[in-house]
DNA sequence: GCAAGGTC
């Protein structure tokens, strides 16, 4: 026993410990301290502590007082284990230490002044422990490149990927580091409490690397909890385990790949394209950077191809027939159960079919109760889309202001994936303290009360096993010091939990299903009996709407029986919940950082977000996304962090080791830098139909040919410029491209070209400033000048040759974007656009377009199709009534009219428009209301063909003009001894 | 000057 004594001496005065009660089991082996301290006789003990007190310079009564206490007070001496505890987050420090001490706890500073440090004494199976309780900020060390690649010039970027990196602790965390390890030194265990993902069981492992240098007797012991609540915890502390190595190595993999890939891209993309174009992005486009990221690149996929869907967009016409009958006690609307049909034709003849036998017959009444459920409880992602939809909050503000009202202690921890409460919460407990609030005080009351409007949480399924779902945990009325936005968000943290603990709301829903000549049409109605949950929760309605009473069999006519026609229209800009869900649902960061991945996209100027939170690239974003697609590589695509994530899966499993899945993604990533550089013309080929090219060095011999030509008659708004391309080519292209793309494509044996002073004495409207162009001699016949002052305003009969002759592209058009073997992705929109701009018509002669897209084929098969036929415009331009000159066809995007066409004089003077269905049927100019093409009753135009009219319920079948029908043939096949609906053709 | 992940 006595040779365990000068041990003890030796580590005691080796340090400078501090003074405590357990001061003089610092250092000492756990498993023989027990029987140390058993065997020690008082005077035996006195003589130690006679001797160590003169070492460490203590007061022999100091240590006297301490011994004679644990004699006095544990009966059977025991001996204390010095326990450094650490949490991921002073929070969690807190926490855990109250619970544990029941509130008996000391606090004194750490080296960090957010770092605080606890100290109770604690048993751990029945082990007595003087606990030290700590906490670190998240991760405790970073990884970077040695020095030697720090420096963006200092290396090929394709380095990167091999360069040596190391592991360290940032300057801003060296207080924490200090702290642990001055604790390390006095503890013989280390009880890492961090948050049980693998990110926290990565920070477990740099706690210990930390601790564990400063003393490597340190006994390592892991604790396991779910939530921040007594039995989590005290189980946690009495069932500890080992940390998780796997886990951690997933990590590492993780943030070594992030690293050397968004390092290499980054400083790739940045060098070659900052200086080489006018970026016009920033007041010093010098400082720009064109980062590249595992997640911001897929976010901004996200928002580009949502974008060239929008672009890619055709409206198509679709027909609906569409039932509403009134009676005193109200309207019901009908919906037809075919929805809608894109034939016309097809449409219409049901539509006759059903005129001509109008009555409806009620073949279904069912009643059914109707609940709505209150929502989940509330989770990092759900709270920022619903800031966003209820306050048009962006996620990233939300964030700020919810680690606001976290630190005041209002709301509990805004970072948690976790949709459902632990059984053991005490939710009531949380409701009890709304009570008295001015607003939802009665309601929280209510919900304690008997009467029936409590409901216990319902579970989303998600559980981050670290931090329960977001709740209120401190009442207030109202803050001072609060701005609006802290107000909105704690009203929507308290709404949203007490909700959660309410019963659905009740409605009688009522379903009738009636038949008009063999067509089934369905109406419902819902009547709210209890709102419960959403009388608290005002951000949520549910529309109520009430239809007659109907019974089975029951005949009616319709009051309103309408073929109205829509068009498809595309789907909106990705909207902040949008671009949230998409990221969710592809794994794309987590509830920590999705929100400064949106961020990050707009403060690289990828894109922008409107006052309706919607997202649309900018041109940079769209170039960027659009020039790796044209590579081949989905880089903006979520498969590859999709295919990351499932390879740190496989490391946290044991399935793969951390050292092959690195070898493995590197290789693949690096493969990937070195083709993208190889093909960075392609890049570089992109970013040039979006941006000029700059003068500054850097850049290469490309350049801006420059000089307005004519301002744009596409746009209205912006001027025409000569441009040189990066394939040598020429164009005239609009400004503002491209958002406007108005362009002329040029000769492609241009050699050199030169805006001029001349102005073209035919082209209107003035001015269009003639071009000097030279060709090269060996790419145009001989009978044409290598000099020439043409124009590009329709006029030059000579450019018009030579791009028949020549071709509009360079002299070696590459063979595209698949040259590496991969096709490229196929997406439409603004790829598309730029192909077929490069083609001249064959129907009209005009470039930027092929004959199948000619815009004069267009107009005639808009002639030909269904609703057209009478119609006066097809085939021929429409003429301004105050210019004469032809118009141009547009589609109406107003609520009441989208997705009509219409013609409209691009001379703003003469200010003439005509709707296209208009035209013919004599009412030019005039505009309508709805959409209806036919009604049965207050009908307006039709498009040609009818319309319908109605007398007392009875359908009437009428011309565009209005004259009642006599001679009615059918329409399938125009024979007038029968109609449609009992046409012999019918279905052929 | 670069990533993404923690957290203050």
């Amino acid at each position: 026993m006595n040779n365990l004594i000068p041990r003890e001496y030796d580590l005691l005065a080796s340090r400078k410990v501090k003074s405590g009660p357990l001061l003089v089991w610092a250092g000492m082996d756990p498993s023989r301290s027990a029987s140390l301290f058993t065997a020690l006789s008082p005077s035996l003990a006195t003589s130690v502590f006679t001797t160590l007190s003169l070492s460490l310079s203590l007061s022999l009564s100091h240590l006297r007082r301490l011994f004679s206490l644990f004699e006095v007070s544990e009966g059977p001496m025991r001996e204390g284990i010095r326990v450094l505890n650490v949490a991921e987050k002073p929070s969690v420090a807190k926490a855990v230490a109250g619970i544990l001490s029941q509130g008996r706890l000391r606090v004194r500073e750490g080296r960090s002044r957010y770092n605080k440090v606890y100290e109770f004494e604690h048993a751990i199976r029945g082990q007595r422990c003087h606990m030290l309780f700590t906490s670190v900020t998240g991760h405790l060390m970073e990884i970077v490149f040695h020095e030697r690649y720090k420096k963006w010039h200092s290396c090929d970027p394709a380095d990167l990927f091999s360069a040596p990196i190391q592991k360290h602790v940032p300057q801003d965390k060296l207080d924490i580091k200090r702290t642990l390890e001055e604790e390390a030194r006095t503890c013989q265990w280390l009880v890492l409490w961090l948050d049980c993902d693998r990110e926290g069981e990565n920070i477990a492992f740099e706690v210990v690397e930390v601790c564990t240098t400063a003393n490597r007797n340190l006994d390592i012991w892991r604790a396991h909890f779910s939530a921040l609540i007594d039995r989590e915890i005290r189980h946690a502390v009495q069932n500890l385990g080992r940390p998780n190595q796997l886990f951690s190595d997933a990590v590492d993999a993780r943030q070594e790949i992030d690293l050397r890939i968004g390092a290499s891209f980054t400083r790739f993309q940045t060098m070659l394209l900052k200086n080489a174009f006018v970026l016009n992005i920033s007041d010093d486009d010098k400082n720009v950077i064109v980062s590249y990221g595992p997640c911001q690149f897929p976010t901004l996929g996200f928002v580009v191809e949502r974008y060239w869907e929008i672009q890619a967009h055709e409206p198509e016409e679709f027909w609906t027939i569409n039932c509403s009958h009134k009676t005193d006690e109200g309207i019901a609307t009908f919906n037809w159960t075919r929805g809608h049909l894109f034939d016309y034709s097809c449409a219409l003849i049901i539509y006759e079919m059903c005129v001509e036998e109008p009555t409806a017959t009620v073949k279904k009444v069912s009643h059914q109760e109707r609940r709505k459920y209150p929502p989940h409880p509330l989770s990092t992602l759900e709270l920022q889309k619903r800031a966003s939809q209820y306050f048009r909050m962006s996620s990233e503000h939300t964030m700020k202001v919810a680690e606001d009202l976290y630190q005041a202690g209002f709301i509990s921890y805004p970072r948690t994936e976790t949709d459902s409460f632990s059984p053991n919460t005490d939710l009531q407990a949380l409701v009890r303290e709304q009570q008295g609030h001015p607003e939802w005080g009665s309601y929280a009351q209510r919900l304690l009360s008997p009467e029936g409007l409590w409901r216990n949480p319902s579970s989303g399924g998600h559980d981050d096993k670290a931090h329960p779902p977001i709740h209120p945990t401190k009442f207030s009325a109202g803050e001072s010091s609060w701005s609006p936005d802290h107000h909105r968000l704690y009203e929507l943290v308290v709404r949203h939990f007490l909700a959660c603990v309410s019963q659905p709301a009740i409605g009688a829903g009522t379903t009738v299903e009636i038949d008009i000549a063999g067509e089934v049409f369905v109406a419902s109605g819902l009547m709210i009996i209890e709102k419960n949950y959403l009388e608290v929760y005002r951000f949520e309605s549910w529309g109520g709407s009430t239809i007659p009473t109907y019974a089975f069999g029951q005949q009616f006519i319709p009051t309103r029986l309408t073929l109205d026609s829509s068009v498809t229209r595309p789907p909106p800009l990705l909207s902040e919940s949008d671009l949230l869900s998409c990221m969710d649902k592809a794994g794309i960061g987590t509830d920590a950082t999705m929100h400064d991945h949106i961020k990050k996209l707009l403060d690289r100027f990828y894109a922008i977000k409107d006052s309706n939170t919607r997202f649309s690239p900018t041109t940079l974003g769209e170039a960027l996304v659009m020039g790796y697609d044209c590579m081949g590589w989905d880089l903006w695509k979520p498969n590859l962090r999709s295919a990351m994530e499932s390879d740190m899966k496989a490391v946290s499993e044991g399935r793969k080791t951390k050292s092959e899945v690195l070898a493995s993604c590197l290789q693949q990533m690096k493969d990937c830098f070195l083709d993208v550089k190889s093909h960075k013309a392609k890049l570089f080929e992109t970013m040039g139909i979006f941006f000029e090219r700059s003068n500054t060095p850097g850049g290469d011999n490309l350049h801006l040919a420059g000089g307005k030509v004519r301002s744009c008659q596409q746009c209205q708004e912006s001027e025409m410029v000569l441009r040189r391309r990066p394939d040598g080519s020429f164009m005239v292209g609009c400004l503002r491209f491209p958002l406007c793309r108005n362009v002329v494509w040029l000769p492609g044996a241009i050699s050199e070209a030169l805006v001029t002073e001349h102005v073209c004495n035919v082209c209107n409207p003035e001015p269009v400033f003639k071009i000097q162009f030279k060709f090269r001699r060996m790419e145009i016949p001989p009978n044409f000048d290598t000099e020439h002052l043409g124009c590009i305003g329709g006029c030059d009969e000579t450019l018009r040759e030579l791009i028949q002759i020549c071709g509009t592209g360079p002299r070696n058009l590459s063979s595209g974007s698949g040259t590496r073997g991969r096709q490229p992705t196929q997406f439409s929109g603004s790829a598309q656009r730029r192909n077929t701009s490069q083609v001249v018509c064959a129907r009209c002669r005009q470039s930027g377009h092929s004959s199948n897209d000619c815009p004069q084929i267009s107009r005639s098969q808009d002639a030909q199709r269904p609703g057209h036929g009478n119609s006066n415009s097809g085939g021929a331009d429409v003429l301004c009534e105050s210019c004469q000159m032809p118009c141009t066809v547009r589609t109406a995007n107003t609520e009441n009219n989208r997705g009509r066409r219409f013609y409209k004089c691009d001379r703003q003077e003469c200010n003439f428009f005509i709707w296209e269905d208009a035209i013919g049927s004599g009412n030019r100019g005039a505009s309508r209301v709805n959409g209806n093409r036919s009604s049965v009753r207050g009908g307006q135009a039709g498009r040609g063909r009818g319309r319908r009219g109605a007398r007392s319920g009875a359908a009437t079948f009428v011309t565009a003009t209005g004259e009642p029908v006599s001679d009615r043939r059918c329409f399938s096949c125009g024979d007038p001894s029968h109609f449609a609906n009992v046409c012999p053709n019918r279905g052929m």
